[in-house]
DNA sequence: ACTGCGATGTCCT
DNA sequence: GGACATCGCAGTT
């Protein structure tokens, strides 16, 4: 590899759940799978927060699922759903606090090959990455790395490209029945990974 | 382009 | 027993 890249510091997590998802958009997750590694940029977040947000798995206190977001930041909080897939948090805030940031969809800048078969060769490019579940098996994210620290040298986010916030949009969230009017997703303007174009009102 | 729907297992009430 | 922070495929416009 071409340079060393190194974690982002827990005080980067420590922040309130909703900068976080913003200030993730750019950066870029490195994932080592033995002596190859994978490397994403983040283009598309959701935040979700056991306060005033009903949609949270924590909404209703701590289970033996959710615990995990209740711990310390910087770590990764995996969950299992629809029976066959797998979606991935960033834990936020505070020790004691459950707030997470989802990674909705990313674009692969390194491993392609690896996440190629990872996900099937039948798939266009765009289509590896371009929704949670999808990124979770291009990465092969599963349940097992459900509460690993985002703080050491094997699974961890760090900088990548500084997004000036006039390529930054904020709307809704996807696939939830509750806190539907929360503008909780931030998704990097004209990005071709992200999961899902949205139609704005009022835009021609 | 969009719409509907089945697959499938775990957690929580 | 119901819900589920989804995906891929088939059918339609």
């Amino acid at each position: 590899m071409a340079e060393i890249l190194k974690p982002l510091p827990q005080s980067f997590y420590l922040n309130p759940v909703l900068t976080v998802a913003e200030n993730l958009l750019g950066k870029l997750l490195v994932i080592e799978t033995g002596k190859n590694q994978i490397v994403v940029k983040i283009v598309e977040t959701e935040a979700y927060h056991e306060n005033g947000d009903p949609s949270c798995h924590a909404h209703k206190g701590q289970t033996k699922r959710n615990a995990v977001m209740f711990g310390p930041p910087g770590h990764l909080y995996v969950y299992f759903t629809y029976g066959m897939h797998y979606c991935m948090n960033v834990v936020a805030e505070k020790e004691g606090t459950a707030a997470a940031v989802l990674i909705r969809a990313a674009e692969v800048i390194e491993g392609i090959d690896i996440v190629k078969k990872n996900r099937g060769e039948r798939h266009k490019l765009k289509d590896l990455t371009n929704g949670p579940a999808k990124l979770c098996e291009a990465l092969s994210i599963t349940t097992e790395q459900n509460g690993i620290s985002l703080l050491e040298n094997k699974t961890f986010i760090t900088k990548g490209q500084m997004i000036a916030k006039d390529n930054i949009l904020q709307t809704t969230r996807i696939g939830i029945s509750e806190g539907k009017e929360l503008p909780w997703r931030f998704y990097i303007k004209d990005n071709e990974f992200v999961s899902k174009k949205v139609k704005i009102i009022g835009e021609r």
